[in-house]
RNA sequence: CGGGGCGUGGCGCAGUCUGGUAGCGCACCUGCUUUGGGAGCAGGAUGUCGGAGGUUCGAAUCCUCUCGCCCCGACCA
């Protein structure tokens, strides 16, 4: 993509209203734009990002075995009455009503939305266990949204739903999705600590939400100082096999989430305990038949007895991971990404257009590229070298790729790596060879 | 929902107390010069001062109502 011809909106000022990193540099980096409170518009830098987090959301749970659907944002208040929680929900439910005068919502989380589905289609306990997720805008009307999309009241949601014939089967439908989640965020490089957690609303017996560490994050939290030095997962998962041996293994650290955790009871010394905020990028929760039974979700047994289907949710969400991503990963002059979620995997920068010879070398480099399946951000525009340094920082593309006069007159390129800040200069050819090894299309 | 603050050009702000016909920096447009860390000079364009009503010869400024946004707290799969 020639930058020329982006849309990317940059800001050189940070805009009053945002107050915590990431939202500044979700606005200044042209990411995204605010409509109106906690109601934000994804612009092409900021939707590139938010799909590869997506994608990398619906990898592990399809790898997991959860099957993606796709729900419908609006539902009929008549199935949220079925399970009760239409009057308990409350305000932050955003109620409609359409034509017909029929009194509709737009879906805060589907667990309703889902059950109804299965109850209507599975009546055996042989259709069982089924973990079915989608991922879908969700809409709580916040009382007071704020850091940008971290909490907005709309925002993109990965949920995800298991329906078991017991106890025992939820316990591994919980566990797949434990892991899953282990790997979703360590494959965006990120730390994310599974906490003990409240269930909340939700209702239910065991929850855990998964937390980066970071000063911005609005919860506090508690956690065993292990966990700081444990690599986080990346080895594959046999979703197959017995996983609650590793769940154990990984739940071993105590780690939990200030409304659970009880200074009283809590089973590790001062000296080892960690007090830090956290921003929550996943919450999962066993919550047994709470919709099930209302909702008469049940399926014959293998003696005919009727069975209320035991159930979980899982959630990711998945607009909220882009803000936290960028609290992970930024330093003074901008975003950082993860090449995992990077908008493009580098950024060309042609220092002098103007020039013949340097515009050749870089269309030339660039369609070398393009053609190799890197994705690349040409910065082909008539801009002074230090203003095209900064915003391509900002923008933190993993890689920078500085074409000038003296390295044409040379032969070469430069590299510079946007994480570490290290420069190096390269034949053009080892430059290509290296980019399309270490990101192969 | 309690408390506080702010709405003036795309962004950041001054001007409001003390009423007199709107200003600064950046960004934008044109030209020339520049070109390895947000260039310089010259010229130019951009505003229903959030909205409505009122007071006044005259309102960004005073009064009333209203809308929106932000911050702290409470709330929060």
């Amino acid at each position: 993509m020639r930058l020329s011809q982006y849309f990317l909106p940059l800001l050189r000022e940070n805009p009053s209203e945002a107050q915590i990193v990431s939202h500044r540099l979700m606005l200044r980096a042209g990411m995204i734009r605010q409509s109106s409170a906690g109601i934000y518009s994804w612009l092409p830098l900021g939707l590139r990002v938010l799909k590869r987090v997506e994608a990398i959301v619906r990898e592990e749970q399809d790898r997991s075995g959860a099957q993606e659907i796709l729900m419908p944002t609006l539902q009929p208040a008549e199935l949220w009455r079925e399970s009760g929680r239409y009057d308990d929900y409350g305000k932050e439910m955003l109620r409609i009503t359409d034509r017909h005068e029929r009194e509709m919502l737009y879906g805060p989380t589907n667990e309703e939305q889902v059950t109804a589905i299965v109850r209507d289609a599975i009546k055996s306990y042989r259709d069982l266990p089924k973990n079915l997720y989608h991922i879908q805008w969700k809409f709580r009307d916040e009382v007071r949204p704020r850091f940008g999309v971290m909490r907005g009241r709309e925002f993109l949601m990965k949920d995800a739903y298991s329906f078991d014939l017991d106890a025992a089967g939820a316990k591994r439908a919980y566990n797949k999705m434990f892991f899953a989640y282990l790997r979703t965020f360590a494959r965006m490089g990120l730390r994310a600590i599974p906490m003990r957690a409240e269930t909340g609303p939700i209702g239910g017996d065991l929850s855990h939400e998964f937390i980066i560490l970071a000063e911005t994050g609005e919860s506090e939290v508690f956690c065993e100082r292990a966990w700081l030095e444990t690599d986080i997962l990346a080895e594959e998962v046999d979703y197959d096999a017995d996983l609650e041996p590793r769940f154990r293994h990984w739940t071993r650290h105590y780690a939990a989430t200030g409304d659970v955790h009880d200074p009283a009871k809590c089973p590790v010394p001062a000296d080892r305990l960690v007090t830090a905020r956290g921003i929550e990028v996943g919450q999962i929760f066993y919550f047994g038949t709470k919709y099930s039974r209302p909702m008469g979700a049940v399926v014959a047994g293998p003696g005919g007895e009727e069975i209320a289907l035991e159930m979980g949710s899982y959630g990711v969400g998945v607009s909220r991971l882009v803000a936290a991503l960028i609290e992970a990963n930024h330093d003074d002059n901008g975003i950082i990404w993860p090449e995992s979620v990077a908008p493009f995997r580098l950024g060309l920068i042609n220092l002098r257009p103007a020039d013949a010879k340097c515009r050749e070398a870089a269309d030339t480099l660039y369609a070398r590229l393009a053609g190799a399946g890197v994705s690349v951000l040409y910065d082909d525009r008539e801009e002074s070298p230090g203003a095209k340094f900064a915003a391509m920082d900002l923008i933190g593309l993993p890689d920078q790729v500085i074409i000038g006069p003296r390295g044409v007159a040379a032969g070469t390129v430069e590299l510079k790596r946007r994480r570490t800040g290290e420069r190096q200069d390269l034949p053009v050819d080892a430059l290509v060879a290296r980019m399309t090894a270490e990101f192969p299309s």
